[in-house]
DNA sequence: ACAATAGTGTCTTTAAGACATTATTCA
DNA sequence: TGAATAATGTCTTAAAGACACTATTGT
């Protein structure tokens, strides 16, 4: 028997902190266990199709851009015979995660937990622990190099709250000064752009300028 | 039917050119044309040691080290039906190319075609000529930040044969004072050491010092 | 005015690129 | 000695990091 499934590693930031989310599984093996949202590939459809597919179905999220992980097989990762699993990986909003689920109010309900949560290694079922810790590794991967982490920020975003989401995915502190000077490249790049209204001052003192990302990009330069 | 198999894109670099093996296919559909070695994955081995298998029985070649590229997959990739295949990366020492090959004489011969050749595109089944196309792009986009395109250097080798490699790989000049700074600080920081003797003048003039690479590795500078 | 965060300017260090200069061999 | 390539040194520019300083708001 050979089975061919694809599985998502969804990631968001909330509060700082970057969660995976989970679903309880439906059927045998490991029924009832919460695990990374999968399903099996149909004929018609491409491994791709299927993850978001698998996203929707299982998790009630409508995602729009996925990214290859890679593909986990051999006898040995499922119970039932050989498998083979094309991981993808997604970054959403928290924030639109709501928004998101009402397109499809009829699924299961999907469940962030922390990445850093040591209970994972052990409670997730298949290789799915592996899967989480490698989307994570080419996160913080790709996070110094490229616009990827802006997938966590909100149309429009301060300054400061872009340096807090690098800092949540590269795990690490950001000099102020090199973070600016790096936005400051960006924008002459024509990378990002001023949103030209300011932000209500949240919880204290002066409004900061309002920025936006224009597409998701790769660069040269390290960023923070 | 579903079709799960692996095949392996095997780069080499032949007088400064970026080179791909293909083998003639032994079976339909495309018997006979050129195409990556691939084979179907067996249910007691993994995608990993399917496309070692593929380099070995088709290829005649005993690869050490591969990296998966990605999965390709879809109802129409393959006129069977839906198929799946899990791509690998490989880069051989063309040197080596001959040793390798004495270890499975019996087996089918490799072919090596330039990379850049037009009619790969049109000239290769499925959708092989795409992966030759990701796995080049990935080896220039490592190029510039990792040791990745010494594995097609010999054990000892000169600084000026290094930078060929990498002018090769990245297909453009490297400014020479760079590179040798680059060369000094990986030598700093342990990834290469001096290899003690000197190269015999090969063509013309004064011999160059020898070098050699501790492991393939990734860094944050920029080399050349 | 003071607190608090946003944002700028300056200095040092490090690396890339350009280019001149020296070193070592062969013919 | 001259040709040819290997290797080093110097100067400029740009970016990262550290840190002092200014700016803009609410209270």
């Amino acid at each position: 028997m050979t089975i061919v499934t694809s599985d998502v590693i969804i990631l968001t930031l909330i509060d700082g902190n970057l969660m995976v989310g989970l679903v309880e599984r439906d059927h045998e093996p490991f029924e009832g266990r919460l695990a990374l949202p999968g399903v099996f590939i149909k004929e018609t459809e491409t491994a791709e199709d299927a993850a978001l597919r698998a996203a929707h179905d299982k998790g009630g999220l409508k995602l729009s851009h996925i990214e290859q992980l890679r593909t986990f097989s051999g006898p040995d990762r499922d119970p039932r015979g050989w498998s083979a699993s094309v991981a993808y990986m997604a970054l959403i909003r928290h924030s639109d995660h709501q928004s998101l689920r009402r397109f499809a109010p009829h699924t299961g309900e999907i469940f962030f937990v922390p990445c850093s949560l040591p209970a994972l290694r052990n409670d997730l079922p298949f290789d799915h622990a592996l899967m989480v810790e490698e989307a994570v590794a080419r996160l913080r991967g790709k996070g110094a190099y490229s616009t990827m982490p802006a997938a966590f920020l909100p149309e429009a975003f301060t300054v400061p709250e872009m340096r807090e989401v690098y800092e949540a995915v590269l795990g690490q502190r950001i000099n102020d000064s090199s973070f600016r000077k790096a936005v400051a490249r960006l924008e002459k790049d024509g990378l990002i752009s001023r949103s030209g209204s300011r932000a209500p001052s949240g919880a204290s003192k002066r409004p900061a300028s309002l920025w936006r990302i224009n597409g998701v990009s790769t660069f040269n330069e390290k960023i923070g």
